[in-house]
DNA sequence: ATAGTAATGTTATAATATAACAATTACTTT
DNA sequence: AAAGTAATTGTTATATTATAACATTACTAT
C-alpha cells in the first residue's frame, strides 16, 4: 500500500455543514472510545462549538459562547479542554493564530500542514508525504533529527479566487 | 543559474560568534542605506541583541535588555523595532516560540524554513526551493493560490545529538 | 461506601501584543 | 538657520493569550 495524499479539501461554500459535524462527532466518540479517553459533555461541547465552521477559532470565542451556553467557564476551562483535544489529535492549534480548528482525519497520522485562506478564513488540512519528505530531505542536509513539522501555509482558496475574478458561473 | 539551497546550517558550539554578529551588522547596514531605510540607534541596538545568541528571543527579554542598556523602553517601543526589523527581513519572527531571530540572508528571498533544536534551542534557516516547491504542488491539489509559506521544525541538531549519544570525540 | 484518580471550578496572575496620543527627532525646503 | 512636515520614539493604558495554584466535584475500582 501506498503512501497517499489525504486531504480535507476546502469545503464548497454551499455544502451542508451539519453532515461535517456528525461526521466529526461521530469519528471523535469511536476514538475516545477506542483509546478509552474521556470525552466529557465540556470536552465534547467544546468540539462541536470549534467545529461550527471550518475557520479556527480562538479560546476565548470559544470560552465566550460557553458562557453564553449558560456554563460558568474560565479560560483554564477552555484550555484544559483544547489541551485534551488536541493531545488526541482531534483538534489542531494554528500557530500562526492562536487559534484551534477540528481535525479531520483523526484517525491518521499527524504529519498535516494548514492552508489557509485570507479571504474567507477557512482552513484545509493535507497530508502529503512529498512535503514530509521535503521537510526531512532538508533536514538531513543540516543533519539535523525531525521529532515534528509545522507548515502553515496562507493563501487563497480556490471558491476566493472564482469571486475575486468574477467568474460568472459561480454564485456564493 | 539554477536554483539553489541555501541554508544558515547550525553554528558549531566553538564558533566565533562575534564575527556573526559583525557580519549581521554590516549586512543589514548595507541594506538599509541601499534601500534608505534607517536603522535608527534603537533599532540597531535591538538587532544587536537579537543576535547575541542563534536562539529566538522573546520582545519581552529584548525589553529586559534594553533597560538594563539604562533606556526607559516599553513594549511599544521594542514591537515596533521588531515590527520595522521583520519588514526589512532582517529578522524573523518565529510564530511557534512567539520570539525573534536574526536572518542569516537578509538579502535573498525568504521562502524559508526553520529547523528548531529543542535541545540546545539553536535555529538554522533553510531556503529549499524543493520545500517550497512542494507546498506549490500540494497548494495547486487544492486549488490554493500560495501567498506565503510558515515551515518550523523541531528536532535535535546534529551537535546536539552528538552529545546524547555520548559521542566521546565532541567536547562542548 | 470509600479511597484514589481524573476532571472541572475558581481566583489570581503571567506573558504577549496593540491602541492612542504626546513629545521628540530628523528630514526637507526655503 | 528657521519653519514646516514626516518619521520615530516615549508614555499610558489596555487588550489578548495563557498558565499556576488550589478547591471542589465526579468518576472508577475495589
Amino acid at each position: 500500500m501506498s503512501k497517499e495524499i489525504i486531504s480535507s479539501t476546502f469545503p464548497s461554500p454551499q455544502h451542508n455543514h451539519s453532515e461535517c459535524v456528525d461526521a466529526a462527532l461521530g469519528e471523535a466518540e469511536r476514538l475516545c472510545r477506542i483509546r478509552d479517553l474521556r470525552l466529557t459533555p465540556l470536552r465534547k461541547r467544546v468540539f462541536e462549538l470549534i467545529w461550527q465552521s471550518h475557520r479556527p477559532v480562538t479560546a476565548y470565542e470559544l470560552l465566550d459562547r460557553l458562557v453564553q451556553d449558560g456554563r460558568r467557564a474560565q479560560a483554564p476551562t477552555v484550555y484544559r479542554s483544547l489541551e485534551f483535544l488536541t493531545e488526541c489529535g482531534l483538534v489542531h492549534r494554528v500557530e500562526s493564530m492562536n487559534a484551534y480548528v477540528g481535525c479531520n482525519q483523526p484517525s491518521r497520522g499527524h504529519e498535516v500542514g494548514f492552508f489557509i485562506c485570507e479571504a474567507c478564513g477557512d482552513v484545509a488540512e493535507l497530508a502529503d508525504p512529498a512535503l514530509s519528505s521535503s521537510v526531512t530531505k532538508g533536514a538531513k542536509q543540516l543533519g539535523f533529527t525531525v521529532h515534528s513539522r509545522l507548515i502553515e501555509v496562507r493563501g487563497t482558496c480556490r471558491a476566493c479566487t472564482a469571486i475575486k475574478t468574477d467568474d460568472p458561473k459561480r454564485m456564493l
